[in-house]
DNA sequence: TTTT
DNA sequence: TTTT
């Protein structure tokens, strides 16, 4: 027998902009899972460097239930976030039968940096904002929608705790 | 004009065990590379279940310079040590032309949390090291040895301050 | 007017061991509170130098409702456990007149690092673990119990969210 | 004998705001630490809600060598930083006797967040900064100036690494 | 003693 | 007052 002495820690947290809007869909089993990418400039480069560097990690935030809600109903292109999470490596076999892997972090916690009406005034995001274009809905599907395209194939089992 | 106000954050702290020995490699420019896996457990995973789903999320490492050589030097299959450091998304063209991604923890500090003997003595690795066999050489290249194969194909730019 | 941006951070992260059993208390409106020290031994300090400095970072941690009973009925002195959570910095006025202020750690969530046998096959705790000896009790009082000496003195505005 | 498995942890990272400008010493061997105070708001106060409970946590930091001398020439009172660090735990003798204990955040990394003419922009700070005054000169004591009153009694078994 |  |  013997001691187990299993441990691990497996956290990130990062501070960012939303590359774009994020996307609620739903698993079978109705649980809410909202998908975005978050910007997080990299701390020295040279964003006029001009020399093909990356100047940011464009990373993949996934979050679950409640908070996939919220996230879905307030979050919008180019707003600054905090992500409070765990590293996950997925892996898939793509159609040519090799094995691909996607990583993304699990969000426990996510926290709002700038107030909404600060992004749209700093001209954050543009398509649909000009003069004359129909009011914006930035909310995405708040519950059922559109679940039916990509939501049935969340499997369930892929749901964290 | 105005404030400037461009706020970032990246950090990853993880706590897991390597699943291989770590490769040394070097850049054109001779600079040291290590990169392997580390292993961390899912909190709430049941390594019992077999029910197919992953019990740990299996995380690519790469750290430069002295602490490449420390790593290299050091390292070895199983051993369970703590990361520091950023989450890195790069990206690459596929041979059919597809663009795919890597993730990667760019470390910036490593600690040791176990001693090598406690490893062996676990036997977390067990190839060399009964007993009347040689003394095992766990430690890979430790300086520009067979830094030609995969070496020179790491391009300097990769290189972090 | 203009976009409020109001940042803020306050993070620990700490594992260490209990450097006593735990005390649980509890509120004028029954709310439980747990209260603990952590010893995190320094990195670089050198245990056999004697040269009277200090070895280790005697950290009060402070957990408060259902985190503070499990807390109470799990955790014992000597064991290893990691604490995330919050710096929190209050002040009183000692009896001289003079402001004291108290630097303690809230702790959002606590993860059990060794099992309690193991801590008592270690020889963490004696009293009571003698052979023949009558069950031990490590569980401090579960409820109100003998809340009445320390617990009413905390007033209801401590408690956190 | 047997396997010795000493993990610790002790991490802080706090953003949060001067509220002084920083003091700039020397110990007798001339290495420069620079200390000052973080308001960190915490998350759910009520600022308006005026009931004497406090709104911040004010956080001791002290910085060591290089990055005390940077934050000496940089830092001003009202600037947002973002600091991470160890939580350190020092006890000293009062003048009556007893034990007091001073828990200070010693910096591993410091980030400025604003702009420093963002700050003076935002009217972070009034005294001397009137037209027709003399250029302020926010910049502490560079180098040993004033060293005398407190430097000497830093002894230098506080340095860190 | 406290910042915005 | 301190843990291993």
């Amino acid at each position: 027998m013997g001691v187990r002495e299993a441990y691990l820690m497996n956290k990130a947290i990062l501070i960012g902009r939303l590359t774009r809007d994020p996307e609620v869909r739903y698993t079978q089993s109705g649980v809410a899972v909202c998908t975005f990418t978050l910007a997080v400039d990299r701390r020295f480069a040279r964003r006029d460097a001009n020399d093909g560097q990356p100047t940011a990690d464009f990373i993949p935030i996934v979050a679950w239930r409640k908070l996939a809600e919220i996230c879905g109903n307030n979050l919008i292109k180019g707003r600054r976030i905090s992500v409070e999470g765990r590293i996950q490596v997925r892996s898939y076999e793509a159609q040519d039968g090799s094995k691909r892997y996607v990583t993304e972090i699990v969000a426990d916690e996510i926290e709002f940096l700038d107030s909404r009406s600060s992004v749209q005034h700093e001209g954050g995001f543009g398509a649909g904002a000009g003069a004359g274009a129909p009011a914006p809905q930035p909310q995405p599907q708040s519950k059922p929608a559109d679940a039916g395209s990509f939501g049935p194939s969340i499997p369930d089992e892929e749901i964290p705790f």
